[in-house]
DNA sequence: AAGTCTAGGTCTAAATTATAGACTCATGTT
DNA sequence: AACATGAGTCTATAATTTAGACCTAGACTT
């Protein structure tokens, strides 16, 4: 079987995948938000981490914060000048399962010989995957998987 | 707490988020995936089903064999030209967790009145979710997880 | 009080990329 | 022979990115 998830066909604004590649415009937009979920917040880390531009960064915090991802919020410690953070919301959180798959699925895609990044139970040591479970916590094989339109619209 | 994956910060190669963001450089890449998740393989299929230039379209697609996330395949039925096919390989299929994220965490940015599209198990109607589980499929919450460095240097 | 430093930007010109649409070219069909 | 189709390429225009100079307000130094 060639294809992880046949025999589906949805139109374009009912299936989130469209809606993250609106969100994940550019690469720029990866990597900051690979940075905020390091626990980068400020302008200048941004900007120093990424090697982004000043403009651009500008530009993507902007449409960041307008699609609810990010919001501004000052901080203020005495003495010094008060500074700007851009801090994830609950929705940008929600981006973090699509994080956390990036990071295992890249690591296939780094060379062989070269040091990778994976995830672990801080307890066990036990290293951990991202699997499709129901409702019962039991984990489910991809070729049991099937799409469904969940219909939402309100009809009068 | 404010991000998922506190304290950590690894150098920019060794981390998978930052392979995936230079293949799914735009979002005409994403899309591109995503015709393929749901078994696209045809040029024209994916000119059609995405809007993409056919300049675009050509060039990604390279980059994308070179990738080695697709490759090319010629394929002839009797009395019908041959036409060519891009196929995902298996690591091409290594991305299907990315695709699946986002389809899960893309839903909560679909307008609240809109249908959309959720991952069910087709034996029980049960609706799946994404989530890390240890070697032993013991599902282990985010507030648990820890990156590591894993070593692959062949030192002599 | 004058000058300096810094965070978080904006402005500008040049280089790069994207886009639409016309064109190509080889293989099949009528 | 004429036409259709798949899978592209070419070209000119439009839009984006980039690097780097410039700006501004608040705090610090002297």
């Amino acid at each position: 079987m060639s294809n992880i998830i046949p025999d589906h066909k949805f139109s374009v604004d009912v299936c989130g995948i469209f809606k993250i590649a609106e969100i994940l415009n550019d690469s720029w937009t990866i990597l900051l938000l690979r940075e905020a979920f390091y626990g980068v917040t400020k302008f200048n880390d941004f900007l120093e981490n990424t090697g982004i531009s000043k403009q651009i960064l500008s530009n993507r915090l902007k449409h960041l914060i307008h699609l609810e991802i990010f919001e501004l919020s000052i901080y203020k410690e005495v003495g010094v000048r008060e500074r700007k953070e851009y801090l994830l919301t609950t929705k940008g959180k929600s981006l973090n399962i699509v994080l956390l798959a990036m990071l295992e699925s890249g690591g296939h895609f780094i060379e062989a010989d070269k040091d990778v990044v994976k995830v672990f139970n801080k307890n066990t040591d036990d290293e951990l995957k991202l699997k499709l479970v129901d409702s019962s916590n039991h984990v489910i094989d991809f070729k049991n998987l099937e799409l469904k339109l969940i219909p939402r619209k309100n009809k009068e």
